[in-house]
DNA sequence: GGGAGCATGTAACGGGTTACATGATTGG
DNA sequence: CCAATCATGTAACCCGTTACATGCTCCC
């Protein structure tokens, strides 16, 4: 999946640097889909230069340094389409840690639950944002419309789940008040 | 986190075998976390018991065999409470290969993408068919209040989650659209 | 001078999966 | 009788993480 997920940012012509893939990854792939260690892309880099799917060039990252830069082969874009194409569609993973504190609600105290939940808000609301200035940027560009797509679907995304945080903050707080109402 | 999962399962008073486990982690769990395979089941619980987070209890099976049932301790209790209220909260992990394969749109036909999104709105109608199953199922008793909060956010959660690929299957005949202008 | 960013990697570990093996019981 | 369900586990593997090491350059 990584693998695929490289080949995906270096299918959009460009040369990167596993560095530079880094980024990309942490300002693009991760508003759907986890941005993988840095130090596992330097791992895929070499298995996938191996398989022939991307080919790797020197080059001067100052005076004194090469840096190496990577572009996909013509074999990869076969892959990787081949794999868009062909592949069975897993469903998403979703591992929601918060919702699972939630769900252990009983073991906690009301306080404590409405933090985690205010918390999480936070974080979408910052994904929100990301993905609205994404939005904006990767604006009219032909190449781009796909990406385009993922990050407008990936705002509505993060702006519901930022809703349902503030609907769930507002169902703890009912719950206090009815726990209230039993001991008076 | 899969040992907190389970430690979670067993939170809700009953004595459940690996078997059983598995069974509700299937149908509960996974509509907010992952549900972990059958082996690690096992492996955990042999892990929690030899760190006492839970006890073990050899119950007839049929006449001529035992099975395991596994009851929470209260250690074990305290180390899942423990984590509720302590341990910092992560960011929840989405790993969407459907949004992944979009945004490779380039990469392939009009007609294979929207049968990958059709696809996952399958997934997606029957995930919100099951938990609205669930959130009736789960009704009216108190020890299950918290469960149930999770339940009505995993509903409207596939809600949008499927809205957004309709909206999607949209944008992209828009698409097809347009590139049919531009042909002619 | 020092911190942030650029750039690449290794080593140890962990968490999890698939595939497989086994075997009894129940229901159609 | 056959399939599904109950029930438990091992072995091989793989994907990915953290922690660490290194060293340059640019800017304040």
């Amino acid at each position: 999946m990584t693998a695929f997920a490289l080949l995906g940012l270096l299918s959009f012509e460009r040369e990167l640097s596993g560095y530079d893939l880094k980024k990309w990854a942490d300002n693009s792939l991760r508003f759907f889909y986890w941005s993988p260690a840095t130090s596992q892309i330097y791992n895929e880099l070499k298995r996938l230069e191996r398989l022939g799917y991307v080919s790797a060039r020197e080059t001067p990252q100052d005076e004194l340094r090469n840096k190496r830069v990577y572009r996909i082969t013509v074999a990869g874009r076969d892959a990787l389409a081949a794999w868009v194409e062909d592949s069975p569609v897993e469903p998403p993973v979703l591992k929601h840690s918060v919702m699972m504190r939630v769900w252990l609600g009983h073991l906690a105290g009301g306080e404590r639950l409405r933090e985690i939940v205010e918390q999480h808000r936070s974080y979408c609301e910052a994904m929100l944002a990301d993905a609205q200035h994404s939005v904006e940027g990767a604006r009219a560009d032909e190449r781009w419309e796909y990406p385009q797509l993922v990050v407008t679907w990936a705002e509505s995304y993060f702006r519901n789940e930022r809703d349902a945080a503030d609907r769930l903050l507002a169902q703890l707080d009912a719950m206090e008040v009815d726990a209230m109402d039993v001991e008076v």
